[in-house]
RNA sequence: GCCCCCGUAGCUCAGUUGGAUAGAGCGGCGGACUUCUAAUCCGUAGGUCACAGGUUCGAAUCCUGUCGGGGGCGCCA
C-alpha cells in the first residue's frame, strides 16, 4: 500500500470496467475520486456513474448502485458503508482498519510519500529571473525567483530531473549603457538619457578603479559593473533561498570560431528557414505562425537579442535538455511566438518549449503604484522587501496566488500587516506538532510509529479529525502531480494552509500526550511523526522554513 | 486597431480537463487563555462568481458578445 488512494481509485476503475464489460471506455476523462467535502458526502466520492450513464445508457444512480456492490465486494473490511447520492455519485466511507493501514503507508514514504508520479520523468531545463545585471533586483523579481524555485523543487519531487539557470546578459547595448553611466557618473556627469539613473550607478562609480581614467575602455568599466551587480543578485538569491545550478553567460553564445550563435544560424540557413533583405538576416517566423519575419543580424552585422536567445534554445537542446521551461513577465509575451518560432525552425517539436507568463506585481504604497523603472532608478529592491517583511513572508506571498494573476502586493500593508500573513499559522502548526513530539520523547514517537499492531484497540474509535486530517495527507501525491504538470506552485501553498488548518482542527479535538487507552495515544503519536514530515516537505517546496518552535 | 492575462465576500485571494448547499485568510461583531505552544480556537454577519446571451440533465468553470483593469505589438534588451 504505498498509496492508499490511488489503490482506492483503481478499485472504482476496476469496478467501472466490470460494469462496462465490453464496451470501449472512449474518449471519456477517468473517473474522479474526491474527498468528500461535507460530512454526509462519505470520505470519498466518485463521479465514475455519471460517466458511464451515457456508454451504459442507464441512469447514473443505477449505474452508481451497482459500482458501489462491485467496490464492496473488492474492498471488503476496508468499506463501513457506501451510498448513492446527488446525481449519481457514489459516496465512499472507509473503516478505522484502511485509516490505520494508511497511515503506516504514510510513515513508509516518509519524506518520499507523493514522489515520483512523473511517468516518464523529463530532462527539464527550468531558466528564470535572468534579470539582467545592470540593476540589483527588484521586489518584482522575487515572484520569478520564488515561483521558478518552488517549481523546480516540485517537478523534482514529482520526478523530473530539472536543472534550473539563471541566464544573465553581459554583452550588447544596454550593459554599455551601463558602462557609459557608471563613466559619467565617476567624471560627475549625469549619465546619458537612455542610460542607468540609480543612485547605485554613483556607488558603482566609485568602486570601479579607473572609472573616470579615459584611457580604460568603457567595456573594461561596463564588465566590472557586471560582475559586481552579478554577485549582489546571487548574494540576494542565496538569502531568498533560491538556488540555481548554472549561471550562463550571453557572452559565451559569441565567443568562439564557429561560436555558438553561428552555428545555430548556420543550422536555420541549412533548414532554409533564413534569407537576406535590407541588409539584414531575417528569420522566416511567419513560416511557423508568428505576425512578421525576425531579424537576426543587423543591417550592421550585429547579431540581435533574439539571435542570442536562438542560439541559446539550441544550447540548452544541445546539452540534452528535452523540456525547457521559461516562466517569463507578461511584458514578454509578445516575444514569445517567435521564440517558439525559431524553436520549431531549429527542427523542435514546439510543444517541448514551454513559456509560461508571470503576471506583474503591482507595488503600492499608500494609494499610488510605486513606478518601477530600472533606468530611473525608482524601484524597491528584493533586499529592501526581504529587509521589510522576511523571507518566508515574502516567498509565500508571492506563491500564494496563481502566476496567471496580476499581484498587488501593499508595502503598508505588507509591513503592518507581515505577521498576519497564513506563513506563521502553517509554521506555527510545525513549531506546535514539534512540541507535542518532544514532550512525548524520542523513544516513545519511535516506537509509536515502527509498531502499528499497537494503534488499534477493541474499543477505540478514530475521531473525524483524525481522518480528515488523514484524508489531507494522504491527498499530497494527486497535489504534487496537479502542481507540477499545471506548473502551478500556488497550489502547494494552498495545501500547505488546507493541511495546516486540518493541524489544527486535529489538535483542538485530540490530546495525543496522555490520550487514553494506550494505542490511541500511539497512533495519535505516529500520527503527528507523519504530519510533522510531510507538512516540512510541503514548506520546503515552497522555500520556507518549517521552525520547530515559534 | 490587433494580440495575451485578469474580473469570485469590505480587502487579499483559492476554486477552470463542467458536478452535490461557491471556500479560506485578513478585517467586522460576540465569546474562550491555571490547557500537548492563544502566532490559537469557537460562534456570527458578509456573494446577481463583472454584465448579457448560448451549449448542457447540470456552468464560477465551456462558447459568443459587452463593460472594466493590466500588459504587449522595434534592425531595443
Amino acid at each position: 500500500m504505498t498509496d492508499p488512494v490511488a489503490e482506492l481509485r483503481m478499485v472504482v476503475a476496476n469496478a467501472a470496467a466490470q460494469l462496462r464489460g465490453g464496451s470501449q471506455p472512449d474518449a471519456q476523462p477517468p473517473a474522479r475520486l474526491e474527498r468528500g467535502r461535507r460530512a454526509e458526502q462519505g470520505h470519498y466520492a466518485t463521479n465514475a456513474a455519471m460517466l458511464l450513464a451515457p456508454t451504459l445508457g442507464l441512469a447514473p444512480r443505477e449505474i452508481a448502485q451497482a459500482l458501489g456492490e462491485h467496490v464492496a465486494g473488492a474492498l471488503g473490511g476496508d468499506l463501513l458503508a457506501y451510498a448513492v447520492a446527488g446525481p449519481g455519485f457514489l459516496n465512499l466511507e472507509l473503516s478505522d482498519d484502511w485509516y490505520r493501514k494508511a497511515l503506516r503507508a504514510l510513515l513508509d514514504g516518509g519524506e518520499r510519500f507523493g514522489a515520483g508520479g512523473a511517468d516518464p520523468g523529463e530532462r527539464i531545463l527550468l531558466e528564470f529571473v535572468s534579470a539582467n545585471p545592470t540593476a540589483v533586483l527588484v521586489a518584482a523579481s522575487g515572484r520569478h525567483a520564488a515561483y521558478g524555485d518552488a517549481l523546480a523543487r516540485i517537478l523534482r519531487l514529482h520526478g523530473h530531473s530539472v536543472s534550473s539557470e539563471y541566464y544573465f546578459n553581459d554583452a550588447g547595448s544596454q550593459i554599455r549603457r551601463l558602462g557609459e553611466s557608471v563613466r559619467a557618473r565617476a567624471l560627475g556627469d549625469e549619465p546619458p538619457a537612455d542610460g542607468y539613473q540609480g543612485a547605485y550607478v554613483a556607488d558603482l562609480a566609485s568602486e570601479i578603479d579607473g572609472a573616470a581614467d579615459p584611457t580604460v575602455p568603457v567595456d573594461v568599466i561596463a564588465a566590472k559593473a557586471v560582475a559586481i551587480l552579478l554577485e549582489r543578485i546571487k548574494g540576494t538569491l542565496v538569502r531568498y533561498g533560491v538556488h540555481f545550478d548554472t549561471f550562463f553567460s550571453e557572452r559565451t553564445l559569441h565567443a568562439g570560431t564557429p561560436s555558438p550563435l553561428q552555428r545555430a544560424l548556420a543550422r536555420l540557413r541549412e533548414a532554409g528557414h533564413v534569407y537576406d533583405h535590407d541588409g539584414a538576416v531575417w528569420l522566416r517566423t511567419t513560416t511557423f505562425g508568428d505576425d512578421k519575419d525576425r531579424v537576426l543580424l543587423r543591417s550592421g552585422g550585429e547579431p540581435t537579442y533574439f539571435a542570442a536567445d536562438v542560439a541559446y534554445m539550441e544550447n540548452k537542446r544541445e546539452r540534452g535538455f528535452e523540456r525547457q521551461l521559461l516562466p517569463v513577465g507578461a511584458d514578454h509575451h509578445g516575444y514569445l511566438a517567435r521564440l517558439k518560432a525559431a524553436f520549431q525552425a531549429l527542427g523542435n517539436d514546439p510543444d517541448l518549449l514551454e513559456p509560461l507568463i508571470i503576471q506583474f506585481v503591482h507595488l503600492v504604497e499608500g494609494d499610488a503604484r510605486a513606478a518601477m523603472s530600472k533606468r530611473r532608478g525608482e524601484f524597491v529592491t528584493l533586499d529592501e522587501l526581504l529587509d521589510e517583511i522576511g523571507v518566508d513572508a515574502t516567498r509565500y506571498f508571492m506563491l500564494q496566488s496563481s502566476h496567471e494573476r496580476t499581484l498587488d502586493l501593499n508595502l503598508d500593508l505588507a509591513r503592518s500587516e507581515s505577521s498576519e500573513n497564513p506563513v506563521y499559522y502553517i509554521q506555527y502548526a510545525h513549531a506546535r506538532l514539534s512540541s507535542v513530539l518532544a514532550r512525548v520523547g524520542e523513544e516513545r514517537v519511535r516506537s509509536a510509529v515502527a509498531v502499528d499492531a499497537a494503534w488499534s484497540s477493541p474499543a477505540g474509535e478514530l475521531h473525524s479529525s483524525e481522518r480528515q486530517l488523514l484524508r489531507r495527507l494522504l491527498s499530497l501525491p494527486e497535489e504534487v502531480a496537479e502542481a507540477a504538470e499545471r506548473r502551478a506552485p500556488h497550489r502547494m501553498a494552498a495545501y500547505a494552509l488546507e493541511l495546516a488548518q486540518d493541524l489544527t482542527a486535529f489538535y483542538r479535538d485530540c490530546k495525543v500526550v496522555g490520550a487514553e487507552p494506550p494505542p490511541t495515544e500511539a497512533f495519535r503519536i505516529a500520527l503527528c511523526a507523519a504530519a510533522q514530515t510531510q507538512l516540512a516537505v510541503v514548506l520546503g517546496l515552497l522555500g520556507v522554513s518549517a521552525p520547530a518552535s515559534m
